[in-house]
DNA sequence: ATCGTTGCAAATGGTTTGCAGCTTA
DNA sequence: TAAGCTGCAAACCATTTGCAACGAT
């Protein structure tokens, strides 16, 4: 019935949107909370949880969901895309492609919402060790 | 050093064993538990925990990892294959084909070892509602 | 001065582990 | 009987929520 409040531009808020700016690669709460203390020391993990889930609300994030690993999270509105997670230094990137007929992939009478793809291996820089 | 022990067959092995042969698909730990629980009720998750990751060690059943989504399980042994999960009752199924080309999304510079592909939507029961 | 926001700590949900008692071999 | 199991409860880890203090408007 109330029109929704406006978000307030608090310094830990600011802070947050910041790192996921400043990121080339989706983000973790946790490395979400490191990038941002740097701005904001005291800045608690709760505070990152309620944001990212206030941006993902608001349609500014979008959540990238993993197999076996905590969500990542990055700015929407990129075109489709998928994800690669290296296996040694756990970050996650994105990657340009998208294999298509998932369609025929899919048994009689089931019905294609979606699909998720995750590559795994070592990234560019972890190749080389 | 020592000789690796013999796993011994317990009424609760036995019936976590089964009630993977019994399922026609990947089943979590809490649906394992449910399943299992018939033939043997004060069966605890944390009997189901155990067995299932001695299963894994054995080789004798595969982790399903799932972006958002508890870990499912499945026997061993079967070809490449994916799996779709049903948005409504929250199924896990093996879908057949797998796209190719998946070597040429990468970025230059990463190795590809392996990939996820989720598909999701709803299964034939769940479409006609 | 409001009322949303924050940090902390406690609560959750899924998974793992410590431990004393039980069971298989 | 001895070693491996089991159930229970406590411990964990990631995430969420309650609450009183704080701060943006």
């Amino acid at each position: 019935m109330s029109a929704p409040t406006q978000a307030r531009q608090t310094l830990q808020r600011t802070a947050i949107r910041r790192a996921f700016e400043r990121a080339d690669r989706p983000l973790s709460p946790a490395e979400t909370l490191a990038s941002a203390q740097r701005e904001v020391p005291g800045l608690g993990i709760a505070t990152v949880y309620r944001n990212i889930r206030n941006f993902v609300d608001e349609g500014w994030l979008e959540e990238v969901p993993l197999p076996g690993a905590p969500n990542r999270y990055e700015i929407s509105g990129k075109h489709h895309h998928h994800h690669f997670r290296c296996r040694i230094c756990d970050r996650v990137f994105e990657v340009e492609a998208c294999p298509p007929d998932l369609r025929t992939m899919l048994p009689r009478g089931f019905r294609l919402e979606g699909h998720d793809i995750t590559l795994f291996g070592r990234c560019a820089g972890c190749a080389r060790s």
